[in-house]
DNA sequence: CTGTTAGCGCGTTCAT
DNA sequence: ATGAACGCGCTAACAG
């Protein structure tokens, strides 16, 4: 009744199966030390007739390993963890990338305005093997305890003890910003992101970098990637800049968002005003107008930063390139 | 070098703190046990300053608990669980829940053709506390081991002795067949789901039981979930009953896809022909023209199917509800 | 090349 | 109410 009828086949019986110790079974399976080719054949025989699997928690125990990656995602509150797709991808890959090692995958709030406790209760459990963060704040990178340190990684900003894996989103903005100029835009207004999340900086900079060099007005206005967030920027961003002939958004979500109020506001996309997203999303090529924007390797970015804690690689930053997709609304 | 500096606070550490031996310890944390509440402040006290957490790893050893929740995705290719939006949600969203108990969770593909081998594994492996079922066919219902039994739960369809979770679909297509029909359509073509797959039955019957209720002809075509599927139904569907007024896609995709075929094929929507999805995905308000849905809370679903588990929940059928969303499609 | 011994950190009998 | 001893399943160190 209980469903706990477990004949939880142990290292034992495979060792009493195969007439030799545990301990032979343990080096034969894990390939750690030496063994004559007899008896590993026995010992490969047992153990698959009888179905073995090395229990990974005895194992994590002995290794001190820990047995899930925590993806630690910094936000003012707890609920946008839960209907935030970008984390939900993170975590997905994650997890599929852990399954081979046995590991499995926890999701963890990092709180905007005091991750510290967090961050060392993290640092203290033992069952945690690293720790990915998500959505990096510079309080956050600054207090990453010494003990996490070759354990962590970090998608959006790094530092120098914690290695950055991310798509290239300086090139994507030049890439963007291109598209726009070459197709004669001229009043270009941005849709950034939150000024204090670091990862958020990197397109502003190219942006602002590709503008420049066209001798044309520098145009940001802070948001958070949000559809709302878009659909006020644009209502600002004309209300300010009434010439505004382009809106860079700094993500698809943002971007949908301002077409929604732009065509409120009895503008056309792209004639009047051409818009950019950034992402990529899966739907964003049925929006009306279908979006021009750039993938992002979510999926690819969040399996790397993974693999790179479990191999305990130490490349300080890896970037991701990122393509533009060009469409209908610039 | 090795980030291995680990003080790693332990039992025995808090017990020589407070002066009093480890199982005393143990007892007054886990309140597992009777303790003077003189003994209970020093350990507790002791506890707090080490900043002790109690090892889960070692902890679900000697319970033989298991430290992961696996989500088992059922599909013909292992790729597919990688980018889709779907799956990570639900493995989100377990993620989240697990969290609180220590728990961590893993993907886990379940090949279309031969599931019971990986099935098995996952019943041998130890460190799986318990598992999730997801698109889940019958094949999988009828392979699923018995030392599982009362460790899994399923998303989509279940049996007599696997629980159940997942949105109302049959009230949804219902809701949504009336819809389209309260706005005068009368020649509605249904954009369906894999044959093969239990989950996608219920709207199906839902959906011509509606439509033969009000004396119309039921038209139904397979499809996959996917944007293309939602193409070629589109085109199939005119091309069998050019009178078609209305498409009811079994999901958001699908009917995106719908429409983008449709309008190439020069028909109007929703004049010409009305399409509704499923699924109310976060960028379904902004297609072109806004689509009209009914909303699907995986997020809440996937958080009870793995809450029945770790509660040891014995509800056979949760269904929760779906709202219907009437924007511009339909 | 192999078996024996000794823990990993914790919960849980048993005595006391 | 408390402490000593044992065991969860496995791997690492040491003999042989």
């Amino acid at each position: 009744m209980h469903g706990d009828d477990r004949p939880a086949v142990t290292i034992e019986h495979v060792a009493r199966a195969a007439g030799v110790s545990r301990a032979t079974v343990s080096r034969v399976l894990t390939g750690s030390g030496p063994s004559s080719a007899d008896a590993g054949q026995r010992v490969r025989a047992a153990a698959e007739r009888l179905g073995y699997t090395a229990d990974p928690v005895a194992r994590a125990l002995v290794h001190g390993r820990g047995t899930r990656l925590v993806v630690a995602v910094t936000s003012a509150s707890p609920t946008e963890l839960v209907d935030c797709p970008y984390v939900s991808r993170v975590v997905g890959s994650t997890a599929q990338r852990c399954a081979s090692e046995g590991l499995g995958v926890a999701l963890q709030w990092l709180p905007l305005d005091a991750p510290e406790p967090t961050l060392d209760a993290l640092a203290r459990d033992r069952s945690v093997a690293g720790v990915v963060l998500v959505n990096t704040t510079r309080r956050v990178l600054d207090a990453v305890p010494p003990r996490l340190v070759g354990r962590v990684a970090s998608i959006g900003a790094g530092s120098p003890t914690v290695p950055l894996v991310d798509v290239d989103t300086s090139a994507a903005a030049a890439a963007l910003t291109a598209h726009l100029l070459s197709t004669g835009r001229r009043r270009i207004a941005m849709l950034a992101g939150p000024p204090w999340l670091p990862c958020a900086e990197r397109p502003v900079t190219a942006h602002r970098a590709a503008v420049r060099a066209a001798g044309l007005p520098e145009r940001v206005l802070a948001g958070d990637f949000t559809a709302e967030s878009g659909r006020r920027g644009a209502v600002e961003a004309l209300r300010r800049w009434p010439d505004t002939d382009a809106l860079y958004a700094i993500c698809d979500e943002t971007a949908l968002g301002a077409i929604q109020a732009l065509r409120a506001l009895g503008r056309r996309v792209p004639e009047d005003v051409a818009v950019t997203g950034f992402d990529d999303l899966p739907l964003a090529a049925f929006s009306g107008p279908a979006l021009t924007t750039a993938t992002h390797p979510v999926e690819q970015i969040a399996a790397r930063a993974a693999g790179s804690l479990l191999d305990r690689d130490r490349t300080t930053v890896t970037l991701f390139p990122s393509e533009l997709v060009v469409r209908q609304s610039a």
